[in-house]
RNA sequence: GCGGAUGUAGUUUAAUGGUAGAACCUCAGCCUUCCAAGCUGACUACGUGGGUCCGAUUCCCAUCAUCCGCUCCA
């Protein structure tokens, strides 16, 4: 059995429909996919194992749908603003590009950066005859300003003034709407606010497939507790989330927790979830505890006091936030490597499966005649009575055992197989992907049959 | 953005300075009563743009894209 490599992949998800390459008949466009009609089917029904595990199974939680362009006085106040427009410089004779803020303190650790304007910058560069760590010589262009959020303008004139951003990040949209919840939802502390959405990020980095875009999307679970309680629900939603992976279906030995080493400014714990991707360990979740940054900077820029009133103590203070992260591509991504299964038949022959989750399978079952001239008017019936229940395809082309397979590789868990007996007594063959045990049941029974296999 | 590799149907590939042949897949028909059978037929490709040349898929240049490293990041 070969590796499933990730070349395999990208081509297994184009071939049948999950993911392909964005704008392809330009050439494409590098760092965008777009999901076909299954993967449509796969994100959409992650999204849905989400809401159910974060919103609707739990207390105070709240989902959210913020607009994608923000107030650009947010990006100040969250300090993407600044932080997020590095200058870089290039090394003229090896040609690595260095962030120069690290380039000077990687060179002096007791010079700050930050604190330096770009001409101070280029200038401590220029007398201290800073080498480029990779080749030693010190030739450098001219410092080059790179803003990692997306630009753009509303209105008809393009001035400085009506300059707005493509948000860099979700979070901010639950943050600016504490407040609207907080009192349209009638919350107590702890309560949570969920999101779902896409954030922009104008990297120059290419990625591995849909691990790295510039355009992503994330399920996102901001917590707001009290000071004091913050590490505790940390914690907890470290485990949760891992646990969530491990419902989907995703192999335990696949995933491992990951601390951050370094902490971003205004975190007090930062923890990632990795998963075994063919490249290596690398992150599908975050889970950070972002203390009181956030609503403090918001108070501080907005003038509006963001304190929560406790109504049993009356007492006043700026939430804690402990935000948890889960990219949407990424898990998806993760779920196709741990769903792909190539299975020895017998003799040389191998069988093709993808053995996702039956609440995350594009199609829950697909409905074929067994003989398409004698059966086909009888399946059309079944699929068009089934289709009101979940999502079911129908396949009357080849023969039943091709189509059989043809199934098994796009994770399809429910097989049904109309025959002459159907057309007497109302019976099908009902095959399951995982065992290949079959079953003959009534089509009266078909629904609540695989409703109840199909639960997350 | 840097370095390396690659680019012929959906996939895997063959050949060629005179515009391409196959297998698998897909579709249609025949056959077929439960796991990729068979037969017949059909569709589909030289990433894009220049240059050299009578003529370029082939040679050269640029560009775009993908993969592998690096860098960066969620």
């Amino acid at each position: 059995m070969e590796e499933l490599t990730m070349e395999k992949l990208v081509n297994f998800c184009k071939q049948y429909g999950f993911i392909f390459q964005g704008s392809e008949i330009y050439g494409g466009l590098a760092n965008t996919w777009d999901y076909g009609p299954l993967g449509v089917r796969l994100q959409n029904n992650l999204k849905d194992a989400w809401r159910k595990r974060f919103i609707q199974e739990r207390q105070n939680s709240y989902e959210l749908d913020p607009s994608i362009l923000m107030h650009p006085r947010v990006w100040e106040a969250s300090g993407h603003v600044s932080s997020f427009s590095d200058p870089l410089i290039d090394c003229k004779d090896c040609k690595a590009r260095h962030r120069v803020d690290k380039l000077i303190e990687g060179f002096d650790p007791s010079a700050i950066a930050d604190k330096m304007s770009e001409e101070e910058m280029m200038t401590f560069i220029r007398e201290k005859k800073i080498p480029c760590p990779k080749c030693g010589k010190s030739e450098y262009t001219d410092i080059r300003q790179f803003n990692l959020m997306f630009e753009t303008y509303r209105g008809v004139t393009t001035d400085s003034k009506s300059k707005i951003y493509l948000r860099p990040e979700n979070a901010q949209g639950e943050y600016v709407n504490f407040l609207n919840v907080l009192r349209s939802m009638r919350c107590k502390l702890p309560f949570s606010i969920g999101q779902i959405g896409k954030a922009f990020r104008n990297e120059i980095t290419p990625g591995n497939f849909t691990f790295r875009t510039i355009e992503f999307e994330q399920m996102e679970f901001q917590t707001f507790c009290k000071e004091g309680s913050d590490m505790e629900l940390y914690e907890y939603f470290k485990e949760y989330g891992k646990k969530f992976y491990i419902d989907l279906g995703i192999k335990e030995n696949k995933l491992k927790f990951h601390d951050h080493d370094k902490l971003a400014f205004y975190a007090k714990a930062a923890c990632d979830i990795f998963y075994e991707f063919p490249w290596g360990f690398d992150e599908i979740n975050g889970t950070h505890n972002r203390t009181n940054h956030d609503l403090s900077r918001h108070q501080e820029f907005s003038g509006i006091s963001q304190e929560y009133c406790d109504p049993d103590t009356n007492e006043k203070y700026i939430p804690f936030i402990v935000e948890s992260t889960y990219g949407v591509g990424r898990s998806v991504l993760a779920l196709l490597f741990n769903a792909y299964h190539e299975e020895l038949l017998e003799g040389e022959e191998t069988r093709e499966v993808l053995k996702l989750h039956p609440f995350l399978a594009p199609y829950k079952a697909v409905v074929l005649p067994l003989i398409k001239k004698y059966h086909s008017e009888k399946a059309r019936e079944i699929y068009t009575n089934l289709s009101k229940s979940f999502m079911c395809d129908y396949d009357e082309a080849a023969t039943i055992g091709k189509r059989y397979r043809r199934s098994d590789v796009v994770g399809i868990p429910f097989a049904i197989t109309i025959d002459d007996d159907t057309l007497k007594d109302n019976t099908v063959t009902v095959r399951d992907r995982d065992t290949m045990e079959q079953i003959r049941i009534n089509v009266q029974e078909l629904e609540s049959y695989i409703s109840n296999r199909i639960k997350f």
